[in-house]
DNA sequence: GCTCAAAAATTGGTCTGACCACTTGGGGAT
DNA sequence: ATCCCCAAGTGGTCAGACCAATTTTTGAGC
């Protein structure tokens, strides 16, 4: 809890370089795939040298915000889920955390999520669903694992609660999980059996039983776990 | 889900030290504390220019792996919860989540995380828990809102799981709400009502009831919503 | 006019060396 | 022994250069 004294603190240039681009960012000024003005544009721009405007740019790109080409530019990419998502997963499993640990976030998440979704998912969403499901369904029978169907399915449903802070979370922890989901699925049945369990959450989201949806993927997490 | 061309992709040099560093922080060489030697050391053993460098370090400094000061040198961070925490928080508040979509996340997660607490948590957590209600009656009673005892108390429920990754996402979460937090309290009433609800909370927890303690956690969360 | 390959311009990535602001620690004056 | 001051060392910033990848322009050949 250190009670830190935080009075003066640090007062670097580039933290006030991302500042800015973070509120031009939100208020819509720059958009997915806008390319920035050059490194050198920038530097002059802002009156500092092109070191502080490489710093910038590297925090952002860090948190997913821009992504540099080489020979190209430097592009706003707000579709930032992927970046965000690999910088979390970064951070947590540089921690002591084990799977187990994980999981049980998960555990504790996803049927709520369930839930929400029984109540809110358009029917694009569970069309979308559908889909992925289908698609599952090929990759087994064709003797693969699904794993990146199953990914899918979880990602989709989290997108349907229409709470995009949800879907970052959610995508995080699946994310650190993928290995070991594809480790489990190549057990003998349990790809169709996590097929089957999917079905019967989609059909209580599908018509909005809030409670059977959360049941059903309590008992998927059991059953894949 | 972009069909990502990873194939190539770029290979940066600061990228590689950061991995390097990864490894020497999760293998115990680079404890809590250990001072880095200076930028133009690591520079000349690196075979690497400052620059690159200074771009690795600031990669670390955002992961909170290494704090820098000005004058003096660059130190490992392991105990790094909270600058995990700054920047998820960063990165959750700089999209597009109104705070009413990070509250859900909070109302879905606090009541499992109240019921996993009460069949895990120990005297000694019980009792810190104790102390910390202890201290936000004192505050109330001098006026203030009792704040940073509130967020503590849901800090420590979210320690007594036992589970580190949960109490990750759960500080992200609060963190993001301090604010509104601070501002839900100062109406008449809110923080002795919050600290009540509070009571309830531990009482259950303390019992070992975890139904009971989902049901105290969701009405304290309603009822400061 | 059109195609397409070579060349020029542009951009991010890296390097070098310099100066500034701040912290630390030791040596000299008291 | 105490205190003060300054020199050395550190991170923060700057300027200018070259490299490597990419894009754009150019121009030769058809």
């Amino acid at each position: 809890m250190q009670v830190g004294v935080r009075s003066v603190r640090r007062p670097r240039l580039y933290e006030d370089i991302v500042q800015q681009f973070h509120s031009l960012i939100r208020q819509g000024v720059l958009q997915h795939g806008t390319r920035l003005p050059s490194e050198r544009m920038l530097a002059e721009q802002f009156n500092v040298s092109r070191s502080s405007v490489r710093e910038a740019i590297r925090s952002l790109e860090l948190q997913g915000l821009v992504v540099c080409r080489r020979g190209s530019g430097t592009f706003i990419n707000t579709e930032a889920i992927e970046s965000v998502v690999a910088m979390l997963a970064n951070t947590l499993s540089t921690g002591s955390e084990t799977l187990k640990e994980i999981f049980e976030v998960r555990h504790l998440l996803e049927p709520q999520i369930a839930a929400v979704a029984a109540t809110r998912a358009d029917p694009d969403e569970v069309q979308r669903m559908d889909d992925i499901l289908e698609e599952q369904q090929q990759q087994i029978e064709q003797g693969e694992t699904g794993v990146d169907a199953d990914t899918a399915f979880h990602f989709a449903l989290a997108s349907a609660t229409h709470n995009s802070a949800l879907v970052k979370v959610v995508s995080a922890v699946g994310d650190i999980l993928r290995l070991s989901r594809d480790q489990s699925l190549q057990e003998p049945g349990r790809a169709k059996r996590s097929l089957a369990s999917h079905r019967q959450i989609l059909e209580k989201v599908r018509v909005g039983d809030t409670e059977a949806a959360k049941e059903a993927m309590e008992y998927h997490l059991t059953s894949v776990e």
